[in-house]
DNA sequence: GTCTATATCCAGATAGAC
DNA sequence: GTCTATCTGGATATAGAC
């Protein structure tokens, strides 16, 4: 196995390229042949690594999921009260929006089922499940007021989550990071007894 | 003007039937044909009565948008603080979703900007504004603590459109007005001053 | 205004040489 | 594994009768 070299593998690429442009363009208005001239891979290649178009974008939300995944664990291990979890699972994501947001609109916008029908909608997803139980323990330890476990993590969740999107969609312009005080300190305050 | 026509016009039975398809299988998947199939108007008149198949979507957008300001100018005559303003327009976003989710599903998940790349995006249209503007003026009432106008928005409405998301996924069964209580208490706590 | 039949185009996918 | 050339289906949009 080379180290250093210089050029990356052809499905690398590929992946690469296809998430800049479904992010920008949205899925069905890329096409093959767009994924082909932007990644220097030829289409036959490209149907030698991928099943289908299809097949791309579902490597990708698979290498998502294992991604955010992997994340989780690292919150899980260095954090244990449920307000630091929490607080750190929003960081995770602003952090993300700032440095892939390409990634980030993937995994927000895109409607999955309409080009992934067989997966699930990215929010009942394993690491999505997690973010929520993160919550529910926070229940049972006291420091989150007792309610509808999927309501808390809305409460808890959905102002970051919102400003993600105006981020994404340029409405704020200012770096996530300015905001993250603020922003827990709502959220807690909302749902914290 | 005949009252009582049983027969809606077709360019409403065309609308009608677009905007469930396009909520439940998406723009791109949707073909001028099945319009046409699911509406019982042809193909022909389709296009006598819209200019392309954007044209449907953009129309449909276009009437979203009227009808929403319509929603903010009543909630606006009704109420007159801050706290009463927002609540009422997340309880009449949940309405709308238990009513009519499909339009709710084309509002929040439709990505106009990849079929209608000359509408702004729909959080930046102007009753997305008109609602922002209400938590604004519950900052100089002294209503909600001083902080950024677009954090203070995605706080307050954050948790409610998460939950909405979720609903249309859905994750959440109960009925959205169930849920109005808790998830107005956890905003206006994590806001007010 | 409504309809059927049809033209046109282009994307996804494949074949087969190298 | 990579490439070019090609096939094919299906979608958008139009023509023109009624």
């Amino acid at each position: 196995m080379k180290i250093n070299s210089v050029k990356k593998p052809a499905d690398e690429r590929v992946l690469h390229s296809a998430l800049i442009l479904f992010s920008n363009k949205g899925f069905f208005n890329t096409s093959v042949h767009d994924i082909s001239r932007e990644s220097g891979v030829s289409i036959g290649s490209i149907y030698h690594h991928f099943k289908d178009k299809q097949g791309i974008a579902q490597a990708m939300y698979v290498s998502l999921v294992e991604n955010l995944h992997g994340q989780i664990d690292q919150i899980e291990a260095r954090h244990h009260s449920a307000h630091d979890r929490c607080r750190a699972v929003i960081e995770m994501l602003f952090e993300m929006t700032e440095r892939q947001p390409e990634l980030m609109s993937f995994m927000l916008y895109a409607k999955h089922r309409e080009f992934l029908p067989d997966e699930k909608p990215m929010c009942s997803s394993l690491p999505f499940e997690r973010m929520r139980n993160f919550t529910m323990q926070g229940m049972k330890n006291g420091e989150i007021r007792i309610m509808d476990p999927l309501v808390c993590a809305a409460c808890l969740y959905g102002g970051a989550v919102r400003l993600i999107h105006l981020k994404l969609d340029g409405i704020v312009d200012k770096p996530l990071g300015k905001c993250l005080h603020d922003v827990w300190a709502c959220a807690w305050r909302g749902v914290a007894t």
